[in-house]
RNA sequence: CGAGGUGUAGCGCAGUUUGGUAGCGCGUUUGGUUCGGGACCAAAAGGCCGCGGGUUCGAAUCCCGCCACUUCGACCA
């Protein structure tokens, strides 16, 4: 009873089986990734949650470049009559646009956007920096902020302002810029896959659900625990579209002047979000070490004990030096316990706890988060069997979230079976690839289309439609998302 | 934007029905004892009761207006 009570008050995390959402709000608090700010729908990231973020970039970037990309600045006001070119854009995205109409005491002349997105922006000067196919492709990225007068916000996963990196290019045939799409599809594959432990869905979106203004947005879609979807990053053709609205021509190798091909593709803090709902459990977080702002956290106990102190920070000293993310916990104003309760909340991977019996024996005793097992490791092994220990719980953390999406994903051959389907996960149905259909499951179920898997001949299972019967021609998962 | 909920100490809340000295727990500060799973004792600090009007001898409490946050729906990374 006494014990059950000091609990309650400790942590204030609402029990992930009772309310999800609630769990959610609690975890990102608690654990100090974020608090809402004194603005509508906006968050502050704090150092913890920042440092996800920054993880998350490295991972990203280092790719970006590896596949021939440049980062750039662009700004972030957008003259109204640049994004009102092209037509689907700003029926798609005016609705959410926060405008600047006044710059100190005078009226503008002309409204600023504040950038939703920057397709507008980077159109209107690539059209002035590209002339012939020699200078083509133009491969860029940029790391910024945007904004977006949403109407209901959340923590990382909706709010007003969000954090991400846009990347925009432009190729000189439709083959090289379908090619771009695909390949930074897959490099957010294996970013979420590899990095972040996030098993995903990668297909081609419906009409109905693509980017405004896109030929063809491509996503990854993620399971969460509670059972709803999560569109997790999107990359996308435009064709000749934008080129086409802001005037995007080149001399191609024959002399013709010609539209240029566009993509662009974006993944946002959101990320941060999904990791959270993926990984997380009823004690709080479980980050996967590779992207864990802290891998292993030493605790001393009974630290004014001969030697706790020195072997603790000879030990971290130790692993820093080897390259690992180490933090020590020498903080002398809360007991061991409340350390051991405070870091698996935190979701650091692995907790080495040095004591003075650990000291005699010439052991650490090491903690996992992701299976909560705790078992001794000889001091002089421990640098060593680190690696495959933090290999170990990023595979497992994969492994039990790509079990928990595969079990959630029912191949469904009638609406009542995906109504059912859609209630706890992916529902995935044969399509017949009309409208009319994605706007009855939603009436329905609301339930969208997330995306249609590559494979499509490997995948398919049936040659009627789900919802109306008529002949399928796509496999589509169906989902509530977020 | 529609429907609900909540604003009282840093955090979580009680007090509001029935107006009458501003409360509790945690945290914080100081001192001491502790330290292998959320330690204990003692003392202390901390408030424009979301904001603005009104009613009243008197308002956290009643009335009117506004704002913020939040939950659920329609739209989006």
């Amino acid at each position: 009873m006494a014990k059950e009570k000091k609990q309650e008050f400790v942590t204030h995390i609402t029990p992930r089986s009772e309310d999800f959402s609630q769990w959610y709000t609690d975890v990102i608090l608690q654990t100090q990734l974020c608090d809402y700010a004194p603005v509508r729908g906006c968050m502050v990231i704090r150092p913890y949650g920042y440092a996800i973020w920054e993880r998350i970039q490295e991972e990203m970037d280092r790719r970006f470049k590896a596949t021939g990309h440049e980062n750039v600045y662009f700004p972030m006001l957008i003259p109204e009559s640049l994004l009102l070119k092209e037509a689907e854009h700003v029926e798609g995205f005016a609705p959410e646009v926060a405008w600047v109409t006044q710059g100190g005491t005078e009226k503008l002349q002309e409204r600023l956007a504040v950038r939703p997105t920057s397709e507008t922006i980077f159109c209107t000067m690539y059209s002035k920096w590209v002339q012939t196919w020699r200078d083509l492709p133009i491969k860029y990225n940029q790391w910024c902020s945007v904004m977006r007068w949403e109407k209901t916000t959340r923590p990382f996963l909706r709010t007003s302002e969000f954090l991400w990196q846009e990347g925009h290019t432009l190729h000189a045939t439709p083959e090289e810029a379908q090619e771009e799409t695909l390949t930074m599809l897959e490099v957010y594959r294996e970013v979420a896959e590899k990095a972040l432990a996030l098993p995903v869905y990668v297909g081609q979106k419906s009409d109905k659900e693509k980017f405004a203004g896109a030929r063809a947005t491509y996503s990854m879609e993620a399971m969460m625990q509670d059972g709803k979807a999560l569109q997790a990053g999107t990359s996308h053709n435009f064709g000749t579209n934008f080129a086409e609205a802001y005037d995007i021509q080149f001399q191609n190798k024959e002399g013709k002047l010609t539209y240029a091909q566009e993509t662009s593709w974006g993944v946002s803090t959101r990320l941060i979000g999904a990791i959270i709902m993926t990984h997380g459990d009823e004690r709080g977080l479980r980050l996967p070490p590779v992207i864990a702002p802290i891998q292993v956290v030493i605790v001393p106990v009974a630290a004014h004990k001969p030697g706790v102190t020195e072997a603790c920070q000879q030990l971290a000293d130790q692993l820093k030096e080897k390259g690992f993310r180490v933090k020590l916990d020498d903080r002398d104003t809360v007991s061991p316990g409340f350390k051991f309760n405070d870091w698996e909340m935190k979701g650091v991977p692995v907790r080495l706890e040095i004591g003075p019996r650990d000291l005699e024996n010439g052991v650490v005793m090491a903690f996992r988060r992701d299976t909560l097992e705790k078992f001794t490791v000889p001091m002089a092994e421990i640098a060593e069997k680190l690696p495959a220990l933090l290999d170990d719980i990023q595979q497992t953390l994969y492994n039990q979230a790509k079990a928990f999406r595969d079990e959630r994903t029912v191949q469904v051959h009638n609406m009542e079976e995906l109504g059912q389907a859609v209630q706890t996960g992916f529902a995935k149905a044969m399509w017949c690839g009309e409208q009319a259909c994605e706007d009855e499951i939603k009436e329905k179920f609301n339930a969208s289309s997330r995306n249609m898997p590559f494979d499509q001949e490997g995948e398919t299972f049936g040659d009627t439609c789900v919802c109306c019967g008529k002949k399928a021609k796509k496999v589509m998962y169906f989902a509530k998302a977020y």
